[in-house]
DNA sequence: AATGAGGGATGACAAATGTCATCGGGGGGC
DNA sequence: GCCCCCCGATGACATTTGTCATCCCTCATT
């Protein structure tokens, strides 16, 4: 009996030629693919799958939320999550939604059937590099309005943008502003999104 | 006789994935895969393959630069850009370094093997929305320098960061950022850097 | 009841940034 | 030769940022 695979990817190319390179192995069959995470909970159920590999970086519903919902509408199916950047924050956000492997887009092909394997045995999947990364990295030390006023100034807009758009004063951006640079270690407003951008503490 | 394909870019799953979705078609046989830029045109060579599949944005030399290699090494070999990102600028500079075809990442899979079908029977394959928007977005209209000076502006340092990791003084650089953000319609040096990172203009 | 942390704001001040005029040198085009 | 554009720089100036102290309110903890 094979795994009942869904895959979840933004890149249309990507996700078909994920969905070839698994669907070559006996023990897997790739039940539904679909371009972001708003549905990925439905299908789960619909096609009663085993596994599901979700993207991070998606459009509508992120991979993170995505991963919560699988597991509350299905607590039998694990989720294994695939992303190009090796946030993290990212890691430790996606363990805490319930993701059972995070495995960073350049591993090896061959390796992706074995995580799927490991996930759908019930054993969990997580780079080493990037599980030490995650340790010494820590929490995001931002609360969570300086995450918003932080996100808000990332399109390099001016306070005044950023104020209008959060519905602040100015000082008070400033202000969150300020605290968000000291916590990141930013020397720039520029900088301290960079940092977290980096560490998965935006989004 | 098969279509002989190498294939360049840096996510070693998206790599192996797409190499495992081609070989499936009975006309195309994957020869070398490369995780970045610079051994391109060697193995090009050494493989006599008739179409090089490469990324835009790769470590090491970017697909562009391993496209005008290439062309050099092979001008029998026909390239066909993949790129995550369809910025305006990349298609143009593709095509300036003889590529013959520009494709999205988020296209339909399906279509990847008719265009490197298309490829190598000498025909141009381009995204049409790609394409128009190239057109409509023009030329980067920055300078050699305020490109390179808003590109060390692009990691959020401050002026005098810049000013040290550009050899010039600080005064200049402030020229050239204000001369960019004019250019470019940003009203902060984060935005231009944003903006003309959106068009393909930095690198 | 007291304490502390976070949300929201104001005002003041120093430093960084963005703008402009101006200068000189070098090259390409008419 | 002249004009125009780019490179590089300087100095002055107005604005924008970043920093800090201070205030009030709420909520959870002790």
């Amino acid at each position: 009996m094979s795994i009942r695979l869904v895959i979840a990817d933004d890149q249309a190319l990507v996700r078909g030629a994920l969905a070839a390179l698994l669907g070559l192995e006996q023990d897997i069959e790739v039940v539904a693919e679909l371009g972001d995470g708003t549905g990925v909970a439905a299908a789960v159920v619909e096609h009663s799958a085993d596994v599901a590999m979700l993207d991070v970086e998606m459009p509508g519903l992120d991979g993170i939320s995505a991963a919560a919902a699988v597991r509350r509408a299905a607590p039998s199916c694990r989720v294994l999550m695939v992303t190009t950047f090796g946030r993290p924050g990212y890691l430790k956000r996606a363990m805490q939604a319930g993701a059972s492997g995070f495995v960073v887009k350049d591993t090896p092909a061959r390796q992706l059937a074995e995580a799927v394997r490991r996930v759908h045995q019930g054993l969990r999947v997580v780079d080493p590099v990037l599980a030490a990364e995650s340790l010494t990295a820590g929490d995001s030390p931002l609360t969570e309005r300086e995450g918003e006023v932080l996100k808000a100034a990332s399109d390099g807009g001016t306070v005044a943008d950023i104020a209008k758009s959060t519905m602040l004063s100015e000082g008070t951006v400033r202000n969150y502003l300020s605290a968000a640079m000291a916590k990141t270690g930013g020397r720039t407003r520029a900088e301290a999104v960079r940092i977290a951008e980096d560490n998965g503490w935006l989004l």
